[in-house]
DNA sequence: GGCAAACTTGCAACGGACGTAATTATAGCC
DNA sequence: GGCTATAATTACGTCCGTTGCAAGTTTGCC
C-alpha cells in the first residue's frame, strides 16, 4: 500500500519532516526492545535521535505513539472488512474471512509483533491500556458500519451488542496471537494454531448471526 | 452485606484508619463532581482533607483510585454469578439474571452511576481507560470460572471466546446505561429501558450459548 | 534577495508517582 | 502501669511525562 500524500508536495520540509519522524521512531523502537518501555525516557530518546526533547513529544504528542504504529489502520480494520464485504456475504462471514487472510499474511494488525514487540507491550501497563483503547475504537467503528451496513440507528442495541460480539472474537483472538508469540513459538506454527481456533471461534458465534448485515 | 473482617480487631488504629480514608475519598469525590477529575490535583485533596499529599497516595496508590470504588466488587461480579448459579441453568442464564436482578435494584455496578458521575468518567480519558481495564479484568476473571464449569482448561478457545461473548454483552449495556445516564434520563425510566434491551441482547447470543456451562 | 510561515529549540512550570528518613501514636508484653 | 516494637503519618526530595512560551533557524514563495 503506497502513500496517498493527497496533494502533499513533496517539498523539501516534507522530505525533511518524514525523516526527522523515521529518525525518533527508530531510535524510540530500538531503545523500548532494549530496555522496555516504562524504562525508557523521552530525553533518552531525544538524545539518541539527536533532537530536542519537545520535536519528540511535537511528532508524537504521547509517549505511547512512539511504540504503537498504524493506529488508525488497526482502529478500522474491522469496519471496513465489513463494508467491503461481498454481495449476500454476511457481517459474520467478511470478518471471518479478513481474519483468516490477515492470519495466512501473518499481519501484524492481527497480533503478529514479534516476541520483543509483544513483550514489550505485555510489560507496560500503559501500552497494555492504550490497546485497550484501540480495541475499544475498533469495535465503535465496527458499530458504526453495522448501522450503515443494516440502516439501523447507530444507537440500536442489536447493533451495539452485534458490534460487541464481532469485536469480542477478534479480541480474543488476537490476545491469543500474543500469548502464543510470548510463548516463543514461531509465527509459521502460531498461524496453523490460530487458524483451527479461529474456525471455533467464529463456529461459537455462527448459530447467533449467521444471516446478520447480509445484503 | 456487612463487613466481614475475618478476625480483623476493631482497634482504635483501625477506627482511625477507616476514617481518615473515607475522610479523604468523601473530599476528592467532591471535589472531582465539583471540579472534573482531571482539573483536581492530589495536592487540593490533601488540603481540603487536611492531610499530607503521600497520606493521599499512601491509601491510593493510583489517583483512579480515588474515584473509582468496589472495583474488586464489579470484577468479579460475572465470575461469582457463574459460580453461584443454580442446578441445571447455563452461564448465560445465569449472567442473564444476575444483569436483570442489578437493573431492578438499580446497581451502581451494572452501571447506575448518576450523572455527575457519568459526567466525571465520561469527561477524563485517564477513568475511562481504567474502566476499559475493570471491563477486562472482569472477562479474565469470567474464563477462569468458566474453565472451572466446564473442567476446560483455561486457555481453551472455546471458554475465552464465551467469556468474550458474555463479557461483551454486560459491557455494551453498561455502556448503554451510561449513555442514558449522560442524556439525563432518571433511573427509573433506564431501568425500564434497558430491559427490553437486555432482552434482546441476550437473545441474540442465545443461540449460540444456551447450553453452555450447564450443569 | 527578501519576507512570511513553518519547524526546531531551549527553558520553564505543573502534576503525578515513588522513595526515604523522621516523628508520632498505637498495641502487645512484662 | 510503663516500656518497647510496630505501624502510620509526615515532610522532604527526585524523576518523568506533559504543556506553554519565546527566540532562533530553515523553507517556500514572491
Amino acid at each position: 500500500m503506497a502513500i496517498p500524500t493527497p496533494a502533499a508536495t513533496t517539498g523539501l520540509r516534507e522530505i525533511k519532516k518524514q525523516e526527522t519522524r523515521q529518525l525518533i521512531s527508530d531510535h524510540a523502537t530500538r531503545l523500548f526492545i532494549a530496555q522496555g518501555f516504562e524504562q525508557t525516557t523521552i530525553a533518552e530518546i531525544a538524545a539518541a535521535a539527536r533532537v530536542a526533547k519537545k520535536t519528540v513529544t511535537n511528532y508524537f504528542p504521547r509517549k505511547e505513539d512512539l511504540a504503537l504504529d498504524h493506529q488508525e489502520q488497526f482502529a478500522v480494520s474491522l469496519a471496513a472488512a465489513v463494508t467491503a464485504r461481498r454481495q449476500g456475504e454476511s457481517a459474520l462471514a467478511a470478518l471471518r474471512r479478513a481474519f483468516a487472510d490477515a492470519v495466512a499474511a501473518q499481519d501484524p494488525v492481527a497480533g503478529f509483533s514479534g516476541q520483543q514487540f509483544a513483550r514489550m507491550i505485555a510489560d507496560s501497563p500503559t501500552l497494555s491500556a492504550c490497546l485497550r483503547g484501540l480495541h475499544d475504537q475498533r469495535e465503535h467503528h465496527l458499530a458504526r458500519a453495522l448501522a450503515e451496513a443494516t440502516g439501523a440507528h447507530p444507537d440500536d442495541i442489536t447493533v451495539q451488542t452485534a458490534a460487541g460480539l464481532l469485536s469480542a472474537v477478534h479480541r480474543v483472538l488476537f490476545h491469543r496471537i500474543q500469548t502464543l508469540t510470548l510463548a516463543g513459538h514461531p509465527n509459521d506454527q502460531i498461524a496453523h494454531t490460530i487458524a483451527a481456533e479461529a474456525a471455533e471461534a467464529f463456529n461459537l458465534l455462527e448459530p447467533a448471526l449467521s444471516s446478520y448485515g447480509t445484503d
